[in-house]
DNA sequence: GTTCTAACTTGATCTATATCAAATAAAAAT
DNA sequence: ATTTTTATTTGATATAGATCAAGTTAGAAC
């Protein structure tokens, strides 16, 4: 896919993820090059659109109209309980696709909400339906982009299964989101948190007073460095150790 | 699909997922119904293959050669730790796939083993995907498939994330095991446990005495009924609320 | 800059779960 | 049936994390 600087919404252009690191590739990808009708695949395909801090992408409980890709920035998804409790049940970082779990019942069964100012590519699931049949290699690629799906979902799971301990869940917590941006930062061992410690605590089922002592225990034993939002690990293998990783 | 007493290999009809339940359907019923050639199809599909109780699908670090749909029995995910220790990262139902996470990476990330005698049927991916260019319906119905079990995953990651407590973590359990169930037993509100206490601690991180006393606890709060290896839902929307399901 | 607010940290106490130990129950082997 | 093994339950104590409370730091608003 060719990126042109009108996508870029004067914003600096390394701040987006790459399209070949994109998970939204495999269907961008075939319309692009194998028909030259930009506007076919304009039209089921919008990119990189603006997604303010805190905006909602889509709400629980509505119908699917339309499936992203995380561009730039994080998003967090979300479940309201029946007492004015929110639970964070997952984070989606660029290059992730957000509410393709849908596809099953139609129904978007979590809120995606924008932390930080991010942008995201939006691919309308009844033109992309009738596009397929246009286009063979949209439905083959959506195979392949699906099966990479469920491997990612599969490894969130494994990474959180059957831990307790605050400590293996932090340690956790990090590995797996670090791993899962490294094609985005270039790093294997640091990264510019958008989520707050309480958002953490959520995720993770923990208290945030707990939360903030596993951190700074982390940092007195010279695991991981804290400096504002940026984090980077010192020991990634006495971590992965704590994680079961 | 036409199920002959052949397939059957002596056993109960009931005691066998109906096709029309299974994960695997969307790919079985499109060159059953679509060619005539039944040879074709047994080509690359092997149906109700007998799994003897502690035998292993396939080990985990191994190539990627089928993915499996589960006709009857339970199947363990298991991953071994650097340590002689084992985690139980996942279970899986009749009806349900196992290995189809590993068509990303091609490499099996997990060891399957049949808990009691079960069944499965067997497709081979490599003639899968030849197959697949020829009868286009078996690639869009693949696409359903892979969708429904992201969703699946979905809701699994969901139950469990973000709970600690033992009580919230066993209500969630029995609750996500008797729904993956219920298209199969045809009870929304009772199961027969394949899988015993060790292994559930396992799976929820927890340890055995503690959920022991978990299920004491229930028992006496009438909250479930346990027979053996049946276990009955007495009060399910309390167990809901527990679970925040 | 100063004030105000939200985010994060630290301390003290309480509670749920882990751990250690032993008993009972159920299943498998003889 | 009897022994042996494995699975499960129950009790006592220790410990990790929750809870309550207060203090500190960092941002946002002015």
């Amino acid at each position: 896919m060719i990126v042109t600087s009108q996508n870029m919404q004067n914003k600096d252009k390394n701040s987006f993820v790459e399209c070949d690191n994109c998970s939204m590739n495999a269907i961008c990808q075939p319309l692009s090059t194998k028909t030259q009708s930009i506007d076919l695949s304009e039209s089921y395909l919008q990119r990189r659109l603006s997604a303010k801090s805190n905006s909602v992408l889509f709400t629980q409980d509505t119908p699917l109209t339309d499936i992203y890709a995380v561009s730039s920035g994080t998003f967090k998804l979300c479940q309201q309980m029946d007492d004015s409790t929110e639970n964070i049940i997952g984070l989606r970082f660029p290059g992730e696709l957000i509410g393709e779990d849908a596809l099953f019942l139609k129904t978007y069964n979590y809120t995606a909400i924008a932390m930080g100012n991010s942008s995201v590519c939006k691919v309308s699931v009844e033109q992309m339906n009738s596009c397929g049949e246009l286009v063979p290699e949209v439905q083959k690629n959506l195979i392949a982009l699906l099966s990479r799906q469920s491997h990612v979902r599969q490894r969130n799971f494994q990474a959180y299964i059957g831990k307790k301990s605050a400590d293996s869940l932090l340690a956790a917590f990090l590995l797996n989101i670090i791993e899962r941006n490294v094609s985005y930062t270039g790093s294997d061992n640091c990264i510019e948190l958008a989520i707050n410690r309480n958002d953490i605590a959520n995720f993770l089922g923990l208290r945030r007073e707990t939360l903030s002592r596993v951190f700074s225990k982390f940092q007195k034993e010279q695991l991981i460095q804290v400096e504002g939002k940026k984090i980077t690990l010192l020991a990634q293998e006495k971590l992965i150790k704590l994680a079961n990783f």
